[in-house]
DNA sequence: CATGAATGAGAGTTCATTCAT
DNA sequence: CATGAATGAACTCTCATTCAT
């Protein structure tokens, strides 16, 4: 077990407050001022950690971004086939929504919104770099259909998004079968 | 052509500026006077037309929801059958989201953030009704898999509105072939 | 006598105001909070006359020092003798820092410190354009000493400003002689 | 060459570093951080060296002032005539603004805005005593008008300040001949 | 002596909403 | 119906000052 900075402590009692409170109203409708009071900390300690709102909000997009894909690559190497890797990373994106459902909230706004920058946005997207190396050798090998890695995306990852979205609206609960169900329908869409 | 009356002409011209702005900036980014200024009236004035900057943007969410529906299942008739049924309403998706980009972008930002009320969501869900019907048709005559509503959704239909929303951000345009591919993944993740 | 409207008045309140502030305290330790309450409006209603704090202070300074000089060359034509002419306008301009010594303050504080913004001064100094001739054509005549404008502006007209601050300060009492011997003095020191 | 003890080096470098800012952006726009960041000192050893922010800027004139008294009169005897000391001690004045133009123009400000407390404005005052003593020795002996000695001031050493100020603000280059010149206009305000 | 971290109080500014006209 | 003017409340952010170390 890592002992945390009390620094540390501070500044993820902030991003996590940050998470929660634009999960629940909105970027622009979250006050520092609440954030502040979540994290209990003073409104002015907030800049001693981020430069601005915008900052913040930022850098927790980024880094929750990066545990989102280092997650989602873990249990995956490169000398599976095709399918067994689409499906390891698959699974383990699924899970990482299942079990982290305010970390996959929290992306999912800031995928549909203009909250977050443009070079932040562009930092997130690069960690996704496997999944689309991967998809390459599908089309190489005949066994994806040879379309835009956007199609490919749009159909077999981000489905999961809109299930989360649903599920947190308390439109539709997710059982254990929805998901073996949810991996079959990504990958017929895909499949060659 | 329908003569529209100066009050009507006025309420439009609120509708479209408000759809504008928040496409643009968000909700809670967007002031109600900017609003004003783009649609030519005073800010009081809007207080004739709405209750209040809430209502505003409910109204126009269930409004512009409705035109989608209405559009989407103009050319659907229920004597089509499934296959061909799905292929009709989707297609007409397909077109308004990219023939109407301004509508269909301010739908996804609503359906992806927590900037309307539950309410109005409820109320734009219902006007799916036919597309749900048309689920039930196919999952009884064993053309559509047996799965729920909402992975239907999520999968064949959601989609559409990740490829819009990538578009206006600039990094992916869509081409005339991505529909007819886009249109294969849909129906090859929801068919039996 | 003209009838100013509402918003003039209001306009004006603030100018007062704001000069009266900046008198006592200094630019930026005046709050905007305190220049409202001062002319008995809300701290808003400041941003419909000016842009920010900075423009309010920076045309307050144009408009004070147009007043200023409109006053100074009031009785001076340019018919007069060098002499003449400036004891005229040396005259109004002790008279003007005498009665309007609220406006005559704020103007030196404005000269002696980076508060003002850099255009804002130059437009002050174009008005002071007629004196700057009328010792031009002193110089050409060999009444005024053939020096720079700043120096003869250092020792001729400036230490009123300096004697204004004294008595603000209530170090010193200007009394009807110290005028004439001020005159004395500032013509001294600049004929040839 | 005198030791300074470590105390007294970060002590001068507090000095300084007040000077310089001040003069760039006036005392309220000037944050202690800043100018513990340009001491090279944490904010709060400004507290072990000085009260508060005030008393650090009283403390800052005081000593500049007396700096520059000393400077003034160092070559300046009583045994001297009225005309002769009164050269010697306007030539050192007139030294010290060109050559130490950053303490000269810390004075001028401190002079022209209400950011020093009444007590070490007084306390500033006191230290040019020679001055205004060698004064009275000229009005006693019919050298030197016999007129208050804040006007004698305003005319023959206060124009110097207003030179420093229009040189630093890049409207004004004071050159060799300037000095003289501005010598005897000083001079011929003030003498019988 | 010296500090980095922390903060309460208050700064400038914006905005949804109201109201006299 | 329609408005321009006005504002209270709330926003983001800064800063003089303190305090545990």
């Amino acid at each position: 077990m890592i002992k945390l900075s009390k620094s540390e402590i501070k500044r993820r009692a902030l991003v996590d407050a940050t998470i929660t409170l634009v999960n629940n109203s909105g970027f622009h409708a979250t006050p520092i001022s609440k954030i502040a009071k979540m994290a209990d900390v003073s409104p002015a300690t907030i800049y001693l950690y981020f430069e601005n709102k915008q900052d913040l909000v930022n850098k927790v997009f980024v880094e929750t971004k990066q545990a989102f894909t280092t997650y989602a690559f873990e249990s995956y190497s490169e000398n599976m086939s095709v399918e067994q890797g689409f499906e390891v990373i698959w699974k383990r994106i699924a899970d990482f929504k299942i079990k982290q459902v305010k970390n996959a909230m929290f992306l999912a706004q800031c995928d549909n919104t203009p909250m977050i920058d443009e070079d932040s946005r562009q930092e997130g997207v690069r960690y996704l770099q496997p999944l689309v190396d991967l998809w390459q050798r599908g089309k190489d090998e005949q066994i994806i259909k040879p379309i835009s890695d956007y199609l490919l995306y749009a159909y077999s990852i981000n489905p999961l998004s809109f299930l989360i979205v649903m599920q947190e609206q308390g439109t539709f609960k997710i059982k254990e079968n929805h998901i073996e169900e949810a991996y079959q329908a990504a990958w017929d869409s895909i499949k060659l």
